[in-house]
RNA sequence: GUGGUCGUAGCUCAGCUGGUAGAGCACCGGGUUGUGGUCCCGGGGGUCGCGGGUUCAAGUCCCGUCGAUCACCCCA
């Protein structure tokens, strides 16, 4: 029976996951973000002091553990990898070069409630940077073309990454005359849901506003635009202050580098607000064009104050791709497939069980020049061993004989074929991913 | 964690106001004496998610539970 929110995928779909998690950790790589893996658990005060208020951490107990233990000692399993990244950073400070650049692929585990495209136990591909003291900008700009790189080269819908900078937010509020910008925020990110009207009289009720201002945060709210237009934007708003100032200016310089570098790619949207509570400046989330409703697939964002020891600080920016979530979407509209459900290319026919011995020689042969290679189950009929590898989408079958022939089971060409000089065409040797349904 | 909808064969589903389960596809075998996918014939397969209750009788009604999904919450 499954267990609710911890999903088993199938070997083709395990596949497709492998692809993706490999284009991923290669384009990480290319960056030079350098491979990372945090124990699954962490000291409860580590994961509740970092801002998740909420009982969505899963605790760790042993059957013969005692009951009263402290909630000091208590384990829980880390429901990201921002947090015991940073926990690992000031514990190792001591050993890393700065600005030190990691990558993360791991599982994450929260207790919320399962749906599509939202597990209790997920896949998460995460990188940030950190540095002693204070963290150059130009990281927050970096992050969204990691980002785009790695996911442009995979069959997926397009990705669109939002980016807002809290600093904006808090500052136009501020600059509005508004305090209590937290509930101010919080209020605004649930736009999109509840609409403008509801949004407006919920910032007049909860957050303190006059209609003036609770019209003015909307009117920021709506602003989007994938160049530097949103600047003025803003500033025809007629609200002055110092953090909006320097928000926006941050914001501009993410929206710039990616127009450079990587058009389409970026917008910035200042309605989104999301993420832990530990962010303080550029905030990203990303979409797939089409698939909108299900949220965001990636999201991060800078933070200054998560990672500390003492007098030091190790502010940071890291971003997060939701591997499970972008999959299970997409595993839900059929929108991902591969070529085959297994790894083989070759299917070697078994004449007979007493030529097995010659069979596996075959098979060796092929392998060793990387050609992935299964001998058939049973000496059956021909037409039962063809139908052995057309179930599994194996495009090749193997007949021992003199000469020994290979045939491409989709097209029935078949061929003589030498074990030492036969290849595949590159395309076969593994199996492929596709957007398209097969 | 709260609320709604749903849960019949591997898959998609049918099963009227309660009367002890059915189709298509898939699968297996044969027609086809060792090179599949078409066609024809035949066959296997279901504790009706699970547990309890009401009833002479429950797939069908009631309660609980598990799972899927949607909304809230929150977020990958």
């Amino acid at each position: 029976m499954p267990i609710s929110g911890f999903p088993e995928w199938l070997p083709a779909q395990r596949m497709i996951e492998q692809r993706v998690i490999d284009r991923i950790r290669s384009t990480f790589e290319l960056y030079g973000f350098a491979p990372l893996e945090t124990r699954s658990v962490e000291p409860l005060d580590t994961l509740l002091s970092k801002g998740e208020t909420s009982k969505e951490v899963y605790l760790l107990h042993r059957l013969q553990g005692s009951e009263d233990e402290k909630s000091e000692d208590q384990l829980g399993l880390h429901f990201d990898l921002t947090v015991p990244f940073a926990r690992f950073v000031v514990e190792n400070a001591g050993k890393l070069q700065f600005p030190f650049r990691r990558y993360q692929i791991q599982k994450v585990w929260r207790g919320e409630r399962p749906q599509e495209g939202r597990y209790r136990e997920f896949l998460q591909a995460d990188i940030d940077v950190v540095n002693r003291e204070s963290l150059p900008f130009h990281y927050d700009t970096e992050m969204p073309l990691v980002i785009g790189d790695a996911l442009s080269g995979l069959p997926i819908p397009q990705a669109r990454i939002l980016v807002n900078n809290r600093k904006v937010c808090e500052g136009f509020y501020r600059g509005l005359g508004l305090t209590d910008t937290d509930q101010v925020l919080r209020t605004v990110d649930k736009l999109d849901k509840i609409g403008a009207a509801k949004t407006r009289q919920l910032l007049i009720e909860t957050a303190g506003a006059t209609e003036a201002q609770a019209a003015a945060c909307l009117e920021l709210a709506a602003i989007s635009a994938d160049d530097g237009s949103f600047v003025d934007a803003v500033r025809k708003l007629g609200v002055s202050d110092p953090l909006l100032d320097e928000g926006l200016d941050e914001l501009l310089r993410v929206v710039e580098t990616a127009r450079e570098h990587a058009p389409g790619l970026v917008v910035a949207d200042l309605k989104i607000a999301r993420g832990l509570d530990y962010y303080t400046g550029t905030v990203y989330e990303t979409q797939l064009r089409g698939y909108e409703r299900f949220g965001s697939i990636c999201s991060g964002g800078r933070y200054d104050n998560l990672a500390s020891s003492g007098k030091e600080r190790f502010p940071g920016v890291g971003i997060s791709i939701g591997v499970s979530r972008m999959l299970g979407v997409l595993f839900g509209k059929q929108a991902l497939t591969v070529s085959r459900s297994v790894p083989t290319a070759v299917l070697v026919a078994l004449p007979h069980e007493d030529q097995r011995v010659a069979c596996d020689r075959i098979a060796g042969a092929l392998r060793r020049r990387g050609i992935p290679t299964e001998v058939a189950p049973a000496a059956a009929k021909f037409g039962k061993q063809i139908q052995y590898a057309d179930r599994r989408g194996i495009p090749y079958v193997w007949f021992p004989g003199e000469p020994d022939t290979v045939k491409d089971i989709r097209s029935g060409e078949q061929v003589d074929a030498d074990v030492t000089a036969w290849q595949p065409p590159d395309a076969d040797l593994h199996p492929s991913i596709s957007g398209e349904p097969r």
